[in-house]
DNA sequence: ATAAAAGATTAGCCTAGACAAATAAAAAAG
DNA sequence: CTTTTTTATTTGTCTAGGCTAATCTTTTAT
């Protein structure tokens, strides 16, 4: 007996392969296996279920499998990850849960709340706008004003800028930036990239360190035009 | 994929089952086919799950079929329950939905709130000992104080009383209830009863009304030792 | 140009939980 | 005591969404 109150056309399975799409989305079409990696499941699942959405007309097929939203599936996605980003500044601003633990219960919370409820949590917050990794919040419309941000990792020696995502799911690497001062707004300088781009000097808050490539990777950057170029 | 972040080590449906056998229990063996009715599936749904129910030791089978729930079966039970109400208070107190209308999505939430999120709720709220509809909350360790209650159709004329609680799942009768006032706390007096118990005098907070008695099922008071007898 | 590796698909199976139709057993009515 | 009615159970299906093992297809490397 699943009960829907939700108002949700999709299930729960659906609505995670949609918003993986979306998340994985960089312009090209996503291949069976990275979607099955980000799911947690194998891929002739993906092939199977991948096959249901385009029926569907949610996702279209490309070449060996590979797949993208569709125009439908694109707003399908857009109130999933509104669900879930608001669903996470909710855990952390109204019931003051870490941010580096909330994305599993926003994970599951976000199949599961109704829209009354959703619509009560965005009012009592205000209507947020990002969610605590800085994620922009999409409208009720799944309108999402688009920014353009490149990863810490690729700064150019000199360059400033202020961390405005930090895209993880793993707890403790996001417990470690948190004590870094890495977080959405913190003003950042790469001052050095070393070994071709192994290992980089930043300056965080005015706080110099020195660090290997993959701690930074998941953290993106505004650049600040100030001090690019100069 | 059901994602289970719930530490729940039973289904949701498992959950509905001890729920239902909680809420119905009246001190005899629960029959099928009330369980059935509760629960809103087939009859031949109900054999087929208490079986396992059975198997895994959370009720016990009587007579045609009917059940109980064992120490284990009433422990999960009121763990479910107790997160039913806490989501049903927060709802109400912190959401400011309405009273009538929480009872879907706390039974929907219940299933895939962790345990996690439910503490800060319970936190935020202080620890609430009631819910909205005057039902007690059982504390983390299952404990629910007992209190005996009567129904309001079954005041003896002339008695006084307070309204403790309030059970349905029917959000229009519960406006109606509101409207007239009858919401736990309220003190009532019953004047009269007539044809054999098919219409009510009842006084509630001052005010008189006459009510068939179909109103005023689901009204359960917690009589005042004053006024009874005198 | 062919062999090896990587990636996707097919085929067949599994689980939970529901359902309807047919059957059996118990209770109530005559 | 037999018949009727009510209740419960059996049997066989269905759906969603997974999985593994085996089999293609591509791509990459030699």
């Amino acid at each position: 007996m699943v009960k829907r109150v939700a108002a949700a056309a999709l299930t729960d399975s659906r609505q995670d392969y949609v918003k993986a799409l979306f998340d994985l989305d960089s312009g090209a079409p996503v291949p069976v296996s990275s979607l099955a990696r980000h799911l947690g499941v194998s891929p002739p699942s993906v092939t199977n279920m991948l096959a249901r959405l385009a029926e569907e007309k949610l996702v279209a097929l490309h070449h060996r499998g590979a797949a993208r939203l569709t125009h439908d599936g694109e707003r399908e996605a857009l109130r999933v990850v509104r669900r879930h980003r608001i669903l996470e500044a909710f855990l952390v601003r109204v019931l003051g849960l870490d941010w580096s633990v909330v994305h599993e219960d926003a994970e599951v919370l976000e199949h599961h709340v109704s829209d009354r409820v959703l619509d009560a949590i965005d009012r009592l917050m205000e209507h947020p706008s990002e969610d605590p990794h800085g994620h922009l919040i999409p409208d009720r419309f799944g309108r999402l004003p688009r920014r353009v941000l490149i990863p810490l990792g690729e700064m150019a020696e000199g360059a400033r800028g202020v961390v405005r995502e930090i895209h993880d799911r793993d707890a403790r690497r996001m417990q470690r930036w948190k004590r870094a001062g890495l977080v959405p707004g913190a003003k950042v300088r790469m001052h050095a990239v070393h070994d071709d781009g192994e290992v980089f000097e930043v300056e965080v808050e005015g706080h110099r360190m020195v660090t290997g490539g993959g701690t930074l990777e998941g953290v993106f950057i505004e650049a600040s035009n100030t001090g690019a170029r100069r």
